[in-house]
DNA sequence: TCATAATTGATCAAAAATAATCAAAATGAA
DNA sequence: TTCATTTTGATTATTTTTGATCAATTATGA
């Protein structure tokens, strides 16, 4: 047995039980404890475990938590059950935009199994997606702190390279005239991630509906299907401009 | 029966038990035990395989990705004096590579408050920047979750559109032959930063020193200064080729 | 705290595998 | 065929791997 068959198995029975002892290894793989003890010797070098008395132990993903958190306080319940019906529509094999609204965050708890490849200019959803079944492609450029997304040029000119089925998309405020963003960025970005998908879902919680904003930067026509649990007269009316609406109750 | 046939032989059962014993080959095939090393030495030579003591084994089988975490504790307090070193270089108006090796990592606490634009391809480098004077421009591409990192075709198309004046970059070993990378990926990604950059800098420290890996991917060529905790014979080797050493001293 | 037991690191020797050297055999061209 | 080249196998020195031994260190319980 060579020291990498030796390396794997020990990593193999690490994984699965979290900790070992040199004994139990030594018999177990059939060589001395001194080899054993050097095998470890080497992969506590490399990383692979932590050295203890007597044997070794995993070591802990814990240590250093990379957490991009998202701090969508407002409307949650809404949100929640707005991306509940609008992750139905995913199916395997779908490649899909999720900007980085607060909105379109909420989707990611519903769709961590589904096997799927996900573009997002969003650090949260990354970071939210990351132990999923989801292959995750991130846009490149500046990163925004504040808003934890990448924008620039560089970032439209990636997106516009890709092709996506669906796009999951929010928006400052959505009213007859048109769309509505909070900044520059964010209208850039959905246009980006909207031209180049077959069909744009809009989540839109009530509070967001009829809402203008000082930037209106498209008309109704951008959007395929709006998923909104607002429920007034100004839903028929987007009907009619050719946007199926998906209603939602909270 | 001739090399190329025997190659072929070699291979297959290679693929089918995903490792090879010397002996066995050389009943199996019918020639003598030099032949077939001889065989194996040729064929990973070619990358084709991976040789052990007394056999082979598949490249597939010999990788084991290690996380960030696992990488991340190791030789903490080297990492920490070799980036302090590193960050005494940058300068207000710079423009640097970091990239997502747990050594380079390290450069970002010494680095927070200068005025200063980051380009990475490390999620873990983001996360720590974030609340800095620093801009931070993020590598997009596929993400890889289990080395907190983004890659593939696009990452690299992305980093030959920038240019920086320094590049901070780690290897998996160095030796006087050149530089030995963990993966492709990460060779590739060290390739394209190095290639952009005026000024590149390796962060080595002393256990990367001597320390070879199946995919050497450049020469010592691409290196400008390295610094390292090293302090033996190897270090006057490297200044003779052309690098300039910086020793730190833990 | 101290004493005892267990574990470790270091050193050394044996065994296995390898690299290097050279001669024999096979191959191929003139 | 003959000569040169390549390939193969045997031999030997070197290197690598492994296991044993023992002093130094660390953990544990009285």
């Amino acid at each position: 047995m060579t020291f990498q068959k030796r390396t794997h198995k020990i990593l193999e029975l690490l994984e699965h039980h979290g900790e070992v002892e040199i004994r139990q290894l030594a018999t177990e793989i059939g060589v001395s404890e001194v080899t054993v003890r050097r095998d470890l010797a080497s992969m506590a070098k490399d990383g692979l475990l932590y050295r203890t008395h007597g044997g070794a132990m995993k070591i802990s993903e814990l240590i250093k938590p990379v957490s991009f958190a998202n701090k969508a306080a407002v409307n949650l319940k809404a949100k929640d059950a707005i991306c509940k019906r609008a992750a139905e529509d995913i199916i395997d094999g779908d490649v899909i935009f999720i900007d980085c609204g607060s909105t379109a965050f909420r989707l990611c708890q519903f769709i961590k199994n589904k096997k799927i490849k996900v573009i997002t200019n969003s650090l949260p959803v990354v970071n939210e997606l990351q132990h999923s079944t989801v292959t995750i492609n991130l846009i490149g450029g500046e990163v925004d702190t504040t808003r934890q997304a990448v924008h620039g040029t560089m970032a439209y000119e990636h997106i516009a390279r890709y092709h996506a089925s669906k796009a999951f998309l929010g928006v400052d405020g959505i009213a007859a005239e048109g769309l509505y963003a909070g900044s520059e960025h964010e209208a850039s970005n959905t246009l980006a991630m909207a031209s180049q998908s077959d069909c744009v879902y809009m989540l839109c919680d009530a509070s967001k509906i009829g809402k203008t904003s000082y930037l209106k930067f498209n008309d109704l026509s951008l959007v395929d299907i709006l998923v909104s649990d607002y429920n007034g007269p100004e839903v028929t009316e987007f009907g009619s401009k050719g946007i199926s609406v998906l209603s939602v109750t909270v």
